[in-house]
RNA sequence: CGGAGUGUGGCUCAGUCUGGUAGAGCACCGCGUUCGGGACGCGGGGGUCGCAGGUUCGAAUCCUGCCACUCCGACCA
């Protein structure tokens, strides 16, 4: 993408209203407007990483036997009120009328929605074990947004949607998404510590949070050490066993501060392994067995001919608030320094002397065979001084940047520099393109 | 929802106390000089001062009401 050519509107001062450093860093580098409280327009470079934030979610879920469909954002108040949930859930609903004065709401997530249609197709447990997840906009009308996409009111989640025969079986739904969410937050370079969750009126330990650490996060959470450098488990598992997996990370001690137990913490971490530090919420997973199923009358035949509601659980990741939590744990003085997985474009190619022939020459050839070679590159092929384009590139934190100028030339040299470093090489343009392209 | 604040050009802000022809820097447009870590000169465009009433000869400024946004707390992917 030339730059010439693209959308990308950077700040050089700091926005007042951006408190945080992911939101005052997401503004500057043109990723998002605020168009109300809690309420964000996604710009060209934000979109980027947005949707490479959902294709890795998107594939972690398929790879864990979740499949895709998409359901509306507006729901019909009926649905809910099955679940009595209309009435139970409170003014962060938001309610619409349509023409007709039709009760609706913009869904703030969608379990009446799916197992309404689970319900309407499937009948036997032969059918059995089932996943549906989307990847929608959700509305919860916040009493407080802030933090910018880390808690706006409108956010994009990834909700998965579990059902199987009895909880033996929800049981191995819920430690394929625990591996999954691992697996997730790993491929985006975040560091995903699951953390024993308030599983409410249904009791039992099937409910975790996976938290991100950052200092700027919102929640104080404990752990043991080992469990923030244990690593994923990887997707060559054995996926109808995941057991010791989720075992190995649940049999040391994690709670975020409301399930905290300061005494429990201390008799089961060595005082030099606790780890008490801030964290960012950025999945929940939850099995409630027949809460949704038995009211809604989602049934299916077992073996025996009997019918019986259906266990289910739910899956959610902030796809949204995955960009503020990344930019939490990866960012300088100078500005983002994405992770290559999500980062908007692999290479920033900066002209330092547009109009000059030589370079313009030399970054027309780099651009071109660069793009051959697969890269997403953001060429800056713009006149103004080099001070501002270095000071951009670091902005919006491209893992590679690539600069051609008169100096370099001649003498034959281009220069590369890695973001996450900020380690600077001469070297010969053509070496350099043939390590990017590599 | 309790408490505290802020609304002046795209952004950061001054001006409001003490009423008198709307300002600065950045950004933007034109010309020129420049160009390897946010240049400089000259010229230029852009604001019904959040909205609605009121007081006054005269309101960004004083009064009343409303709206929006931000921050601290209680709640959440």
């Amino acid at each position: 993408m030339r730059l010439s050519r693209y959308f990308l509107p950077v700040l050089k001062e700091t926005p007042s209203e951006a408190q945080i450093v992911s939101h005052r860093l997401m503004l500057r580098a043109g990723m998002i407007r605020q168009e109300a409280a809690g309420i964000y327009a996604w710009l060209p470079l934000g979109f980027r990483v947005l949707k490479k934030v959902e294709q890795i979610v998107r594939e972690e879920q398929e790879r864990a036997g979740a499949v895709e469909l998409l359901m509306p954002t507006l729901q019909l108040a009926d649905l809910w009120r099955e679940s009595g949930r209309y009435d139970a859930y409170g003014p962060e609903m938001l309610r619409i009328l349509d023409r007709h004065e039709r009760e609706m709401l913009y869904g703030p997530t969608n379990e009446e929605m799916i197992t309404e249609i689970f319900r309407a197709y499937v009948k036997s447990y032969k059918s059995l074990p089932l996943n549906l997840f989307h990847i929608q906009w959700k509305f919860r009308d916040e009493q407080r947004p802030r933090f910018g996409v880390m808690r706006g009111r409108e956010f994009l989640m990834k909700d998965a949607y579990s059902f199987d025969l009895d909880e033996a079986a929800a049981r191995r739904a819920y430690n394929r998404m625990f591996v999954a969410y691992l697996n997730t937050f790993a491929r985006m370079g975040l560091k995903a510590v699951p953390m024993r969750a308030d599983t409410g009126p249904i009791g039992g330990d099937l409910s975790h949070e996976f938290i991100i650490l950052a200092d700027t996060g919102e929640s104080q959470v404990f752990c043991h050490k080992d469990l923030v450098e244990m690593g994923a488990p990887g997707t060559e598992v054995d996926w109808d066993d995941l057991q010791a997996h989720v075992d190995q990370r649940t049999g040391l001690y994690a709670a975020t501060e409301e399930m905290h137990d300061q005494a429990r913490f201390e008799a089961e971490v060595p005082a030099e392994q606790r780890l008490s530090a801030r964290g960012i919420e950025v999945g929940h997973i939850f099995y409630f067995g027949e809460k949704y199923s038995r009211p809604m009358k989602a049934v299916v035949a077992g073996p025996d001919g009997a019918e019986r509601p259906v266990h289910m659980g739910s899956y959610g990741v902030g796809v949204s608030r995955l960009l503020g939590a990344i930019i939490e744990a990866g960012h300088d003085e100078n500005g983002i320094v994405w992770p290559e997985a999500v980062a908007p474009f692999d290479i920033g190619l900066v002209n330092l002397r547009p109009g000059d022939a030589a370079c313009d020459a030399a970054c027309d050839h780099a651009y071109a065979a660069l793009r051959a070679a697969g890269r997403e590159v953001l060429y800056d092929d713009t006149d103004e001084r080099p001070g501002g384009k270095f000071a951009r590139m670091d902005l919006i934190g491209l893992p590679w940047q690539l600069v051609i100028g008169p100096k370099g030339l001649a003498d034959g040299t281009v220069e590369i520099k890695r973001r996450s470093t900020g380690e600077r090489h001469s070297a010969s343009l053509e070496s350099v393109l043939s390590r990017l392209a590599a």
